[in-house]
DNA sequence: CGTTGTCTTGATTACGCTCAACTCAGGTGG
DNA sequence: CCACCTGAGTTGAGCGTAATCAAGACAACG
């Protein structure tokens, strides 16, 4: 069951300390961990929608399809992440989900959620708080895409990525494995495949980032932040102490 | 004080039926309402984030500023919404947010928000919901962004607020009042304002949209929601039987 | 060693931006 | 009542970023 630290627990535990009560709470939310492979789908859009996932190894994400064939990525999931928290509201889900690595995914019914509200009052408030950082990174990224050009949609994207992993890997520095396509990319960021790898060469060229394969290396973390206009406070101000208080 | 029916109340009662207790409580969310003029600014990035607002009457924006100069418009606010939800975990605003319109709003803390967490699963429960619906705009909004052309941006923004405004207003049919200059709207859609005039030339020409000063009509709505690929399930497919039954 | 999928590079095209001039409505003051 | 001013919206010309199409390089794999 619990072989591994849950991912769950440290994720929360960036919010606020936990007792041990909530932790065992947490810790059923991760119950029944299933193997899945690289490429399976978690789910479909419009299949119905009655629980989360939390993912506990490996990488995610959801996506949707558009009429003219396009298909927009619209969020990556790293261990510790819970996927489906959008479709809390709805019957149906909203986007495709679908396994970028091998990985483990625990699924707990919606619910079970109502449990949790009624019984930890910090919880309630953590899951909320991952609720509104969620927001913010959707917001983050939405200026990204509306605004910014191809340059500095890279740049943004990869200092978000190298942030989001040292948070919990604390031990990289300054480079990382990212298991994504190019034509991946190009469905996250907006772009076409083809300029994908025309904006890696330019800010190759530029000594901004360098790349082997799926090899990411950043040799000035500043530079990259100042390229893609950067600016942490929606990944790192979300520490609150107000929580634990009230 | 409550002259009239509270618009939180109405929001709240699309998602499930409410006890006059749950009533109680979320009138005392609207305690204080505080008139505001058009153009004012309810408050800027980087103040102190610990109240949330709700707006009684007006309509407003949420906006971000780029380096270049750029400004991206994040969310329209209507009647009956919660500003400032995303910020619940963060110490600091992450936008400014600016009145369209004359309007009242209502202040609360944060703090009030745990006693509602304390006294009401239910109206948690519809808290948790009202983030995900916000999610779902957001991602939505994403993919407008990213994917779409000027004519698509804009078929499918006018679509969204003309279900938006029906929400609340069952009594507009084909046509209202949208109180944005075209600065604004190009500010919405990340296009520039020359654009937007000439994308709603060319919706006019096609009898899609037609527009006088700040008054809108839509003559079918059908061809609208194709021009934009609009698919209205992330508005309506919020109802939640699951949430009262548990 | 051939096959496959991913990535790269080049040539052309297009959508939306910029700059700039012009129209028009509303408001102000003489 | 008219002249002027202002801000929003319109229209045109030229440009630039990124898309598209297409061919070739490269690596991984059987």
């Amino acid at each position: 069951m619990d072989q591994d630290k849950s991912c769950i627990i440290s994720h929360f535990s960036h919010y606020c300390s936990l007792t041990e009560e909530e932790k065992a709470l947490l810790n059923e939310l991760e119950e029944s961990p299933t193997d899945i492979k690289a490429g399976a789908l978690l789910w479909a859009v419009d299949a119905p929608a009655n629980e989360f996932c939390t993912l506990r190894s490996g990488w995610a994400y959801s996506y949707r399809h558009l009429e003219n064939g396009d298909r927009q990525i619209l969020e990556v999931f790293l261990p510790g992440d819970i996927i489906g928290l959008r479709e809390f509201a709805f019957s149906k889900r909203l986007e495709n989900v679908r396994m970028i690595t091998d990985g483990v995914v625990c699924h707990f019914p919606h619910k079970r959620m109502l449990e949790l509200f009624r019984q930890s009052l910090t919880l309630t408030s953590v899951m909320f708080a991952i609720g509104s950082r969620q927001q913010a990174l959707l917001t983050e990224r939405l200026v990204n895409l509306a605004r910014r050009s191809a340059r500095q949609k890279m740049s943004h994207f990869l200092h978000e990525m190298y942030l989001r992993l040292r948070q919990t890997n604390h031990d990289i520095s300054g480079q990382f494995r990212l298991p994504l396509s190019q034509e991946q990319l190009a469905d996250i960021l907006g772009l076409s495949p083809v300029h994908v790898s025309r904006t890696f060469s330019a800010l190759s060229e530029d000594g901004l980032v360098f790349r082997d394969r799926h090899h990411v290396t950043i040799p000035d973390l500043k530079a990259l932040a100042t390229e893609g206009e950067f600016d942490d406070c929606y990944l790192t101000d979300n520490v609150r102490p107000l929580l634990i208080s009230a």
